[in-house]
DNA sequence: ACCCGATCGTCAGTATACTCACGAAGTCGT
DNA sequence: ACGACTTCGTGAGTATACTGACGATCGGGT
């Protein structure tokens, strides 16, 4: 009797629990919820809360600046500070030395809601790690700055910050 | 002089580079890249690849049944599931014990693909953990599954593979 | 037999995230 | 001054991934 999970005929024995991306993804997808369930009440999401944050700390950075400190698609980062412009958190202002460029400045408005919203962000950034002990959480965090500074080349948009 | 990086205002000093959310999130997008780099030839993405091999270990799912295994809302799957099927990977058929749901079946185009990707797929996987010197990728492995399963019940799609 | 709640799939809406192509604008060589 | 090349932002197109709502269907209780 051949075990019933198993195709009989050829399919690979591929166990996708064992698979980095598989888990990676799955993990994505969970980092995504504690950072809604925690934030709720403001309205961002992660990515808006990194593009915000990072143009609050460096203001008057232009977009292409933006996507490589977050790790965005230049295209990507379009759509989300639109979003964040039409909710009244950050601008766009013309520069006057290159008229190519949008300058990005968070707004009053956008600072403070950026204020409010870190503590839920680190409630989040707990939770997500919470699993693991904390000599492991401190060395999960190694290892996956490793991974993404060495394969920083791959994705379409890498970090430079 | 102050750190011309940090607003002299009140701008919390938030590191991204400190935050699982954010390397989980520029992890997953490296993951994507390997995967799509190594199988260019095939045409697949991660989910299909993820959906069609759970398909072809398990002929005759219904879709909710797929959703938990690969870990993806039901209304995600429809799509990967049309997408899939246009291509004639995989076929829809009607149940007749219960006319709600449908059974999926990969077609015999499907499981050639999918023996085709696995190769490629392996390779991505090993790329992605390559910054990783042997000993640290079992342990980065095991703190991901521990993770993953630790905070399953956090996403909207738990796993139950 | 019939209603009630639960379940399956789908749909509309929103938000990443990518590719490729484009126009506008800058820079540099000649 | 002019053309070649590059750079910045945007747009269309595609693919996850979620929420919330819906119709169709099934099951159990009365």
């Amino acid at each position: 009797m051949p075990d019933p999970t198993v195709d009989q005929a050829s399919t690979p024995a591929v166990d996708l629990t064992e698979m980095p991306g598989h888990l990676i993804r799955r993990l994505q997808q969970i980092a995504v919820a504690a950072f809604l369930q925690e934030s709720e009440a403001f309205g961002l999401t992660p990515v808006q809360f990194a593009a915000l944050q990072a143009v609050a700390v460096q203001p008057r950075v232009d977009q292409r600046t933006l996507a490589g400190l977050v790790g965005l698609d230049t295209s990507t980062v379009a759509g989300v500070v639109d979003r964040l412009e039409a909710r009244g958190l950050l601008q766009r202002q013309a520069s006057t030395e290159d008229r190519r460029v949008r300058l990005l400045v968070a707004t009053e408005q956008g600072q403070r809601l950026l204020a409010d919203v870190v503590p839920a962000m680190l409630r989040a950034q707990e939770r997500i790690l919470e699993p693991l002990c904390p000599a492991d959480r401190a060395e999960f965090m190694r290892m996956l700055r490793g991974l993404v500074a060495g394969n920083n080349a791959l994705s379409r948009a890498p970090t430079q910050g």
